[in-house]
DNA sequence: ACCTGAACACCGTTCAAGT
DNA sequence: ACCTGAACACCGTTCAAGT
C-alpha cells in the first residue's frame, strides 16, 4: 500500500528497485540471465525501459543487485566438520552446490571473485581452515583463489558445454577431433577416445578439490 | 591474382574464407572479441553483412575458424622434461602461458575442453603424464580435466577482474565489501584486509597447479 | 520526482532480388 | 555462384519533454 508521505514531494514512484529486482529475478530464473534485458524486463513490469533507468544506474548495477539478492536468499552456512582440512573441503563444496545450478552469476562475480556481504562468511572459513592446516596466512589467501580458479572454471566450463549440447546437433568439436586422431601419434587419446565422452560427463568436482587441498596443505610443510 | 577456372562456372568469388579470418584475426588482436561484429567485419573487408553468410555458417563458426588459426599460428610445443609429474606442470603451464594473453579463447573453447587437433598434443602429454605417475588411465583423464577447470577458470577469473579495473571507476565491488567488515565475525578477512589486493595481484597460477598436480599424484596411491 | 516517446547507434540473420 | 539492399527483430542508453 503506497503511503504518500508528507515529507517526500513529488510524483509517487510507481515502479521501485525491489519490484524490478523480484521481476528481473522471475525472468533469470525461468529463462535464464541471456534474456534478460532492460526492454524485457520494463515489459513485463508494465512500464517502459527508461522508467528503470530511474533506479538503476545501468544493467550491470542490475546484476549486481540481483547478485545480492540471489546470496541472501540462496546462502546455507553448512555444518562445519572439525578438522581443517575437511573443514575447507565442506566450505567449497558447498560453494560449488549453490553456484553450480546457477552458472549465470559465476559469470557476473568472476570479477571480483566474492559474492557479496553474505557470502564472505565463506571466504572467512577457506582461509581460516588453510591457516589451521599449517599455511601462512598470505598463502592462505592464495589458497583460496587457486580453490576458488578450480571452482569457478568447473562451473563455467560445465555450463558451457552443457549450453552447447542443448542448442546443437551439428557434431561436436570434439567428436570432429577425435574421429580424426592418429595412434601413432597420440596413443593415450586414441586409446581413450570412447572413454572420453562418459568420463567428461562424470561430476568429479569433490576428487578435484580434495587433491588441490592435499596438495596445498603438503606444500606447506615445504617452504 | 584471380585465374578463373575453366572448370568453376558462375561469378568469381570476391572474397574468401582466408581472407574473412585474416580480417577478423586483425579486429580481434586490435581490438578484442567484443568487438567483432559481422557488420564491422565486412565494412572492414569491404563488402556486406550477408557476403559473409556465403562462406560462413554463421558467427560461431567463424570463431571456431578463428581458434583453429591461432591454434595453428600458435602452439609452440616445450621442451618436455623427463620426469612425468614435470612434465605435466610444463605442458600445463605452456597451454597457461599460450592462452593467457587471448582470453576470449578460452571462452570460445571451454565447451570443448580442447582448443583444435593442433592441441590434442598438450592433452596426450597431460594424459600420458599422470598415468607415468601411477594414475590409472580413466583417472589420468579426471586429472587433465581438473587441472583444465583450474586452467581456465584462472584466465578467465583474471581476464574479467582486468577487464572491469579498466573501464570502471567506481570503488570495486571488493572494495565495498571489504569496507563493512566486522573483525568479531571474520577475523581472518579483517586481518588481510590491506593484504587482499596485492595478493590479488600476484601471479600464482604455477604454484597452484603444482600444488594441484600434487595432490592428484598423492591419491593414485590411497586409491 | 518520476515517467514517457522518440531517437541514436548498434546487433545477428533472413529473404528476395540482381548479375 | 556470388553478392546486394532492404528488412526483421532485436539490443543498451540518451535526450527532451510531459505530468
Amino acid at each position: 500500500m503506497p503511503q504518500p508521505s508528507a515529507q517526500r514531494r513529488g510524483r509517487p514512484p510507481r515502479i521501485s528497485r525491489e519490484e524490478i529486482v523480484e521481476t528481473a529475478r522471475r525472468i533469470v530464473d525461468a529463462e535464464g540471465v541471456g534474456r534478460l534485458t532492460m526492454r524485457r524486463l520494463a515489459t513485463e513490469i508494465g512500464s517502459t525501459p527508461m522508467a528503470l533507468y530511474h533506479h538503476v544506474r545501468d544493467k550491470d548495477e542490475l546484476l549486481v543487485l540481483l547478485l545480492d539478492d540471489y546470496a541472501a536468499r540462496m546462502l546455507r552456512r553448512p555444518d562445519l566438520p572439525p578438522d581443517p582440512r575437511e573443514r575447507v573441503v565442506a566450505v567449497a563444496g558447498t560453494i560449488h552446490a549453490m553456484l553450480a545450478g546457477v552458472p549465470w552469476i559465476v559469470e557476473v562475480l568472476t570479477a571480483d571473485d566474492l559474492l557479496s556481504e553474505a557470502a564472505l562468511w565463506f571466504t572467512e572459513q577457506i582461509v581460516d581452515g588453510l591457516v589451521a592446516c599449517g599455511l601462512t596466512p598470505d598463502d592462505a589467501v592464495r589458497g583460496y583463489r587457486t580453490i576458488w580458479y578450480y571452482t569457478a572454471g568447473e562451473i563455467m566450463v560445465r555450463a558451457a558445454s552443457t549450453r552447447r549440447r542443448e542448442r546443437d546437433d551439428r557434431p561436436t568439436y570434439r567428436e570432429r577431433v577425435f574421429g580424426g586422431i592418429d595412434p601413432a601419434e597420440l596413443p593415450r587419446l586414441s586409446a581413450l577416445a570412447d572413454r572420453w565422452a562418459p568420463l567428461t560427463a562424470e561430476d568429479t568436482y569433490l576428487d578435484g578439490l580434495r587433491a588441490l587441498v592435499d596438495g596445498l596443505v603438503a606444500r606447506a610443510g615445504t617452504a
